[in-house]
RNA sequence: UGCCCGGUAGCUCAGUGGCAGAGCAGGUGACUGUUAAUCACUUGGUCGCUGGUUCGAUCCCAGCCCGGGCAGCCA
């Protein structure tokens, strides 16, 4: 939802521990793709033809893959697997090799042993670190530190080879450099972490929602309605802008273009899934989100990702309870399911990381209306940048003051000013006209600032008219959305949770540009 | 968009108004149940681009491009 002014405070500087250097991390690890499959046949394939015929007979011809996080968890030995995956380092020693092997199953890659007696073993020259192999063997104890099961080899194959050209090394990497190169990156150890704790992540969400009786709805990436709020958004069009259509007047005449009218892509999916949960009742939305803001720094993106639930016959405080709890589930889930790849986050990117998440999940979150926030900070002796007076939005600075130092843990400020907050946020009651608030909250986290932005909705025709009217929105535009209160109307509240900001939380990277497979940043589309 | 910082080898960086440096990566060899292995040798440069100052510019100046941080906009 567009919401006038906010802010979210910058990163924290978690402790005073730098952060390493390349805290990226090593050579990498490798992604599945979509062609696996077809890289799967190949290598079977390659099997075939490269292994003395003799010995094709134990090889079963449809052997089927094992992932490196299977064999890294067996239960025990194995006499016969397919492993497939790209090679992180090599070690060569007279009599044999190292090749260690990761298929982004998982954080850790399986270390495999080539014995220089074995007849592939001419291939193992050529599999440098980002090579793709395909290795058959069995799966021993392994006889060195650091790791339970290692692989024998009985079979190696390099798919596809990679020189010494390839970018990952056997080193750290910065992250502004791993940005540049983000067809490789997730090969990475930090970035196929943040991946696939991103995946679990929005497994998640569903599962929170769906368990709760929520219904998925899928609103419109394409809208109509331009004036949510002042912010700029993505025009969609297909007229030809060397030479559009005009109307008499000269206008360029939108009538002519493929909806009929200007449209443009959504800002943000409230509005629609106000329609659905006043029809099904409690509803979530979770897609794709757009603004057209030239923001820069580490925490905007053009294109994001944005969950929006909406609850009927729900107010203010209902809605708190749910953002708490939602987020909440999140961490848990990440912690539980996603250990290893946290642990890692937590060693290389952010130190306080595990211990802030833990602490997150034990308290409640604090709640503070915006009238006492303010009185907060002007009794805080700190000398802002930003001078802090009734009716102001509050700044970056304020909120991470309020977070990070005041409150210490995640705080969730409501009640502000009906003059700062969007059009069609609830009145509060019995309120002073000058200081006249609406039922809208933010939840702010330290590090990150605002995560979450809802508030109750104004279920009453009469006073959302004089919302719309206080914000210079015409009627017309809004008759389905007005039609909401006129027919079985009932107060609801909802939210929205910036997905990568959460993940930014979770795994304590500072940069929303490194928990997006491919950002869209002002400037930037590459890939 | 504004303010600030940066751009030198594939990567991370040092450096100087007068022959361009290190570590890692790559290559060659040695050695070791190794594990960011180790050791020796070695390849590798439009010093972001354009212009200016200068006998001479990677270095000083200006403009531009790119990256980053912070702020605003917000999730």
């Amino acid at each position: 939802m567009r919401l006038p002014p906010r802010h979210a405070p910058r990163k924290q500087d978690h402790g005073t521990a730098p952060r390493p250097a390349g805290s990226t991390h090593q050579d990498g690890q490798h992604p599945v793709r979509p062609g696996a499959n077809c890289t799967a046949r190949r290598a079977l394939a390659d099997f075939r033809i490269c292994l003395p015929p003799g010995r094709l007979l134990g090889f079963a011809p449809r052997m089927k893959r094992t992932l490196v996080k299977e064999a890294l968890n067996a239960a025990g030995p194995m006499e016969s697997l397919l492993l497939q995956g790209w090679v992180r380092t090599r070690r060569d020693a007279k009599a044999f090799s190292f090749v260690e092997v990761n298929d982004g199953s998982c954080l850790k890659g399986v270390q495999v042993i080539v014995d220089a007696t074995l007849p592939d073993y001419a291939q193992v020259a050529r599999a440098h670190t980002g090579a793709s192999v395909a290795v058959r063997g069995r799966l021993v104890a392994s006889q060195g530190q650091g790791q339970k099961w290692a692989v024998v080899a009985t079979g190696f194959t390099v798919v596809g080879e990679a020189d010494g050209t390839y970018p990952l090394q056997k080193k750290g990497h910065t992250l502004e450099f791993l940005r540049e190169i983000a067809h490789l990156r997730p090969r990475s150890n930090l970035f196929g972490a943040v991946f696939r704790v991103r995946s679990r992540l929005a497994y998640a969400v569903h599962q929170f929602f769906q368990e709760r009786g929520f219904h998925y709805v899928h609103t419109p990436i394409i809208t109509a309605s331009d004036a949510e709020g002042a912010g700029d958004m993505f025009r969609v069009t297909t007229l030809d802008l060397e030479h559009p259509p005009r109307t008499p007047e000269g206008a360029l005449d939108h009538a002519r273009d493929f909806f009929g009218r200007k449209t443009f892509l959504t800002v943000s999916g409230q509005l629609e899934g106000e329609i659905f949960a006043t029809a099904l009742s409690n509803i979530y939305t979770f897609g794709p989100t757009f603004r057209a803001e030239n923001s820069n720094t580490s925490r905007h993106a053009a294109e994001f990702w944005m969950i929006e639930p909406e609850v009927a016959f729900c107010d203010l405080a209902g809605d708190m309870d749910l953002a708490e709890a939602f987020v909440k589930h999140l961490i848990r889930d990440a912690r539980e399911h996603c250990a290893a790849d946290l642990e890692f986050c937590g060693k290389f990117v952010d130190p306080g990381l595990l211990a802030r998440l833990d602490f997150v999940l034990e308290r409640p979150f604090q709640r503070c209306r915006y009238t006492d926030a303010v009185e907060i900070l002007q009794r805080s002796g700190r000398k802002f940048e930003h001078a802090v007076a009734w009716g102001d939005n509050l700044q970056s600075e304020h909120e991470r003051y309020l977070t990070e130092e005041h409150f210490r843990c995640p705080v969730t400020v409501y009640n502000y000013p009906r003059a700062i907050k969007a059009f069609y946020m609830r009145k509060n009651d019995g309120e002073a006209p000058d200081r006249q608030t609406v039922a809208a909250m933010d939840l702010l986290v330290p590090g990150i600032g605002e995560i979450i932005g809802g508030s109750q909705r104004e279920e009453r025709l009469a006073e959302l008219r004089e919302g719309m009217a206080l914000h210079h929105l015409p009627e017309k535009d809004y008759w389905w959305y007005l039609d909401l209160r006129r027919y079985g109307t009932v107060p609801h509240a909802g939210f929205g949770l910036g997905f990568e900001r959460m993940l930014m939380f979770v795994t304590g990277v500072a940069n929303i540009r490194d928990v997006i497979p491919f950002a869209r940043t002002p400037g930037s589309a590459e890939f």
